[in-house]
RNA sequence: GGUCGGAUGGCCGAGUGGCUAGGCAGAGGUCUGCAAAACCUUUUACAGCGGUUCGAAUCCGCUUCCGACCUCCA
């Protein structure tokens, strides 16, 4: 199964055989958030796209090292690398220190990914506390030749570095279309080319978090961050790297270019982007204003919100598409996803209600858990793998009606299967059916007296018991035999 | 303007030369004391125009529309 992964790998534009660099070890770097404000659902959805990929590399048998950096400095508000830095102008709003900001946003990016249900990553740097690493990294790349000083700032020389390197590798871009691209310059820049960028920056009087180096106090740039911090845990060169869609263009361009300035090699075999959330046809970001934040959306207080849904639907819905594909966000869409979500949750509780039988079938488990893994195994395609479960749902509703029949083995099959894929790879766990074992008592007796009045043929009790369970948002399950009760 | 990617049924969303994706919604049925749930059956598709092919939603060309990146953003 291990051997049959490809991924699509935004260099050439293709799924490739996926083929670690040293097998059965897995490096993968994620280009993290900027904590300088919420997380928002778009965000969001990358994370938990990296995270599948992640757990099913795990779930292959393989040892990964995830590390997905926080960027707590360097990141400026405008472009040509002038301007405030993202924490500072921040800080200055809320009237804190850069470094409170760094700290309220860190945790709320934890605490949503861990109602996301993400795993952690390995290692979780952050660009502050890789300042030296950053340094000398600048060092060698200026002492390479691809980077020079000016007034205390130091610019990689795109121009020079193209001669011998393709800076344009992720986009396919014309290179000289873009060195001649007329744009304004603006005022006094110090860059010799327009695509230079800033490694180092100088810091004014009146910035905070600032830093000694050998070109002057200052902080750094951007994109140095990442290169310095998978280098150092990575190595120069690793198996995946990824993030958003839009990161490709200027920060992994970027990357690329720093580490092949540095290490002479780009820093990873496999390039993989994640596309974009969007909303009414339009990606969701912070400077549209069409952001959700996940709060909102768990309560339902957005203004385009009907209602709330809980994190494991909102998963669910974003695994429904593969990674690579816009997801469009709207009320209905979420409807359907839930509805569905908790189709296939009760089925991983009916799962557990399931009795041998001895009668003949033809049905096959094994070959289901094949589909299963074909399409994982084309890049990561959950939405495939959804519907295949859904076949499992079919077989699992079937045979807890008494319609389908399975042996001990083919339920033994199934549990695994179910509960590998929904669980261990898909990440998805009961959000919904919240179950408690002092509750679960009372349930008992609860559906006892409502099906000793039923047998009574005392209906108006019974019904009574049961309508009044539903409205509450728990529906009785009769079967033949038994009443099972699941909450909605 | 440049680069790249889209356009699939009422909604979301896979697929990518011949075989039902799937979920939600709709219709009919089975089961049930009645329900719910479940199960079975079923309706509505591949932007438009050409071309290649025995055969195209899938490949090629053109057209229209949409989006992303090119300026901070996952």
């Amino acid at each position: 199964m291990k051997d049959s992964l490809v991924v699509y790998n935004t260099v050439n534009r293709i799924k490739e055989k996926f083929e670690p660099l040293n097998s059965p070890f897995v490096g993968m770097y994620v280009c993290g958030p900027t904590v300088y404000s919420d997380v928002h659902l778009g965000n969001c959805r990358t994370f938990v796209s990296f995270d599948l990929i992640f757990r099913y590399l795990l779930h292959l048998g393989y040892k990964v090292r995830y590390v997905r950096n926080i960027t707590d400095a360097g990141h400026l508000e405008g472009d040509r690398d002038e301007g405030d830095d993202k924490f500072s102008k921040k800080a200055r709003l809320e009237q804190v220190e850069p470094m409170e900001i760094v700290q309220k946003y860190t945790l709320g990016f934890h605490e949503v990914l861990t109602l996301f249900n993400t795993l952690p990553p390995s290692i979780e740097p952050t660009a502050t506390g890789h300042i030296s690493e950053q340094i000398e990294m600048v060092k060698e790349i200026i002492d390479n030749g691809f980077a020079y000083v000016v007034n205390g700032t130091v610019y990689f020389d795109v121009e020079k570095y193209s001669k011998e390197n393709n800076y344009t590798l992720l986009t396919n871009r014309n290179l000289e279309d873009m060195l001649n691209n007329t744009r304004e310059l603006g005022g006094q820049d110090e860059k010799r080319g327009r695509l230079d960028f800033a490694l180092w920056i100088k810091a004014k009087p009146e910035h905070i978090m600032r830093w000694p180096s050998p070109w002057g106090v200052g902080f750094p740039g951007w994109h140095i961050e990442c290169s310095a911090m998978s280098n150092k845990y990575l190595g120069a060169q690793f198996d995946i790297h990824g993030g958003g869609m839009d990161l490709a263009a200027t920060h992994h361009t970027n990357e690329i270019a720093q580490s092949q300035a540095c290490n002479h090699t780009n820093p990873a075999k496999y390039w993989m982007h994640t596309n974009m959330l969007t909303v009414n046809g339009v990606r969701m970001s912070k400077s549209a204003g069409n952001g959700f934040l996940p709060h909102e959306l768990f309560t339902g207080s957005h203004p385009l919100l009907k209602k709330g849904y809980t994190p494991m639907s909102i998963r669910f819905f974003m695994l429904q598409a593969h990674y690579r594909s816009t997801l469009d966000f709207s009320n209905d869409a979420l409807d359907a996803a839930e509805k569905g979500f908790k189709r296939l949750m009760n089925a991983m509780v009916l799962l557990k209600e399931l009795h041998p039988s001895d009668r003949e079938n033809d049905i096959n488990i094994p070959e289901l858990e094949d589909r299963c893994y074909t399409a994982m195994n084309d890049d990561f395609n959950s939405p495939v793998l959804i519907a295949e479960l859904f076949e499992g749902v079919r077989i699992i509703n079937g045979a807890y009606d008494e319609k389908v029949f399975l042996n001990s083995e083919q339920i033994d099959q199934l549990k695994t299967l179910m509960e590998q894929f929904v669980y261990e790879v898909l990440g998805l766990k009961d959000d919904i059916l919240k179950m408690d074992e002092d509750f679960d008592k009372v349930m008992d007796i609860v559906v006892g007296l409502r099906n000793e009045a039923k047998e009574n043929r005392d209906y108006v009790s019974s019904d009574k018991i049961r309508d009044s369970l539903q409205k509450i948002g728990i529906q009785l399950k009769d079967n033949k035999s038994t009443t099972l009760w699941l909450k909605n």
